[in-house]
DNA sequence: ATTACAACTGAAATCGATTTCAAAATCCTA
DNA sequence: TAGGATTTTGAAATCGATTTCAGTTGTAAT
């Protein structure tokens, strides 16, 4: 493979000129033209390990997703993967497979490989490594906070996604309203939990303990909440699920117990993904912004590998309630409407 | 950040030594010790990209997808990734977003990063430029062959697995069986139009050329092409989608006809993921090992990044038809049983 | 023609590793 | 303990770029 310097004497000048040609610098016209055609003779391209040891600057930047397969994290890095590429950095996804030794393993390979940047959606709830890391590589968070730790953060407005979605049940006159909520280690958790709360606090309704499960995001405690909720002595009329994978595992245990939404069961959920349109009837869900959060959080990494010095930026991106048909009115609906 | 120098100064020994430790070489326990004790006090790593320069390798290799958030392609890439972290090799995952232009881009990046071996599920249909890197490294093509390329390649047995869904919807005793095929610029678009065809003739029964319609393996064609199907004065029975995401559009144009799977409609598709299982009836599909497919080419490239001799290997994996709910006998059942 | 100034150019140092090869240290045997 | 064999070591060259800085060339003004 051809060299600067291979570049150099075919043009018969020396490899600083070529090298200058390359970065923008001024060269003669005539300089240009030979080197131009050197370059192409030779099917020269630049060995970014080379420029990358000299100029300590690898344009790439990583983004560490918890899972690959999680339409969550896909949609969120094709929005980063687009500001990226426009801005001239490549771009690298790469996955903890829920996995936190995973993820301090590639973050020190990412170290090693002196990415300019990063983008973390953390599977772990420690900060250690990550702060040190902070030192000497911007790292924005998305979706997955880490506790006490200053730093520029792209996140959703859960807790008023989650008021959405339980107030919609509620203005259908729903009262006994299930809630199988997400892991509390994780900060969408809980604040899809805190919504779900606020809304019961503003509407003057008392809240049912028996009628709130917790599972963890996956699609099997999806199915396992669901059905702790419908052995309830009195079963909820309505219920909000908090994630899509859990809100999958639930259709399959009403599915089974042969429960038809929405006659048997209102139901809602976070997330909106094909599914959503495809189930018949086609779902209520509460919709992110995912591509967007990508977009946004990438921009922000741009911005502070550009320059490190600002305040740390907290970007909260506005939810919205798709509404479809998978909410009835209540059968003792009493409104006052 | 430490270098290779400091840490010999501080073991008190060379950088020449270190690097010895470094790579396996042999080295004095009593130098041992004072370099892993210089390495852990100065928080040493070494620069990927500086030994990279010298020992022209990357220890990276990459996987270029048509698309991150098909699902297909990322569970090829959990697959993929799995291995080659065991391997100590890291994985980055690119994606062309259907853009033939930027897998070019993406196909120049990788060159100049010196990647060692390249994961290919190519957009384009043209072979120069992936001909053309091939001379310099390793590459395995995943599920998308390009024309007269002779490449190691790693897919599926799409012609079989066509058959067995078109077989399974003849056992039940359906004659007018819609297809919703793919495209057939790509060879999975045509081997499953393929086994579609070859089931006919050998069970001797007549293709009706009304019922075989042609999508683009997007939502929106499986729609139009459904509604396409439904128009026909005689309508099918029956009917196999070619892949997911057509299957989708098709179920929301059924849905919004209120035809109901399976007593007005039997259906099967390729590829199945959880929808399979959350709809109602749970839908019978054919499965493809995606994760081994991912595995299967890793280990392809690991061998071929060792030692490029040997002959191209083409690995095809079996496909599985997934029986569930969504085939109903057909109503004019004659059958000899 | 001379000077002043701007525009270009290239030799050499550098980034942080690896590798070669000869020298130094250590071990073993007689 | 001498001498040879074996281990262990480090100086220096190298990978392919960038960058500095001094020198060269070109241009304009006097």
């Amino acid at each position: 493979m051809a060299t600067i310097k291979d570049v150099a004497r075919v043009a018969n000048t020396s490899p600083a000129t070529v090298s200058r040609l390359l970065n923008g610098g001024r060269v003669k016209k005539a300089t240009e033209t030979a080197i131009l055609k050197a370059i192409q003779e030779l099917d020269y391209r630049v060995h970014t390990m080379a420029r990358g040891l000299k100029t300590k600057k690898s344009y790439t930047v990583a983004y560490i997703v918890p899972d690959l397969t999680n339409m969550f994290f896909a949609q969120i890095a094709k929005g980063a993967q687009e500001i990226f590429h426009q801005a001239g950095y490549s771009f690298m996804l790469l996955s903890a497979d829920n996995n936190p030794e995973r993820e301090e393993e590639i973050l020190r390979f990412l170290l090693s490989k002196k990415v300019d940047g990063i983008l973390l959606s953390s599977v772990t709830t420690s900060n250690q490594q990550v702060k040190e890391i902070m030192e000497d590589i911007p790292v924005v968070l998305i979706d997955r906070v880490l506790p006490d730790l200053e730093a520029d953060t792209v996140l959703v407005d859960n807790v008023n996604g989650a008021y959405l979605a339980t107030e919609a049940l509620i203005a259908e006159g729903h009262r006994r309203i299930g809630i199988i909520c997400g892991p509390q280690e994780l900060l969408t958790g809980r604040e899809r939990y805190r919504g779900y709360i606020r809304a019961f606090e503003d509407y003057g309704l008392a809240l049912n303990e028996s009628l709130i499960k917790f599972g963890d995001f996956e699609i099997s405690s999806g199915y396992a909440q669901m059905c702790e909720l419908l052995k309830q002595p009195e079963r909820p009329t309505a219920v909000f699920v908090c994630n899509y994978y859990m809100c999958l595992g639930a259709i399959i245990a009403l599915n089974e117990k042969n429960i038809k939404i929405p006659e048997d069961l209102s139901f809602v959920s976070f997330d909106d993904y094909e599914l959503s349109q495809v189930y018949n009837p086609p779902l209520t869900a509460v919709e992110q912004p995912m591509v967007e959060i990508g977009e946004e959080a990438s921009e922000i990494l741009l911005r502070r590998m550009a320059d490190n010095s600002k305040e740390k930026i907290v970007k909260r991106l506005k939810t919205k309630l798709i509404k479809r048909g998978s909410i009835k009115k209540a059968d003792s609906l009493q409104l006052n409407g």
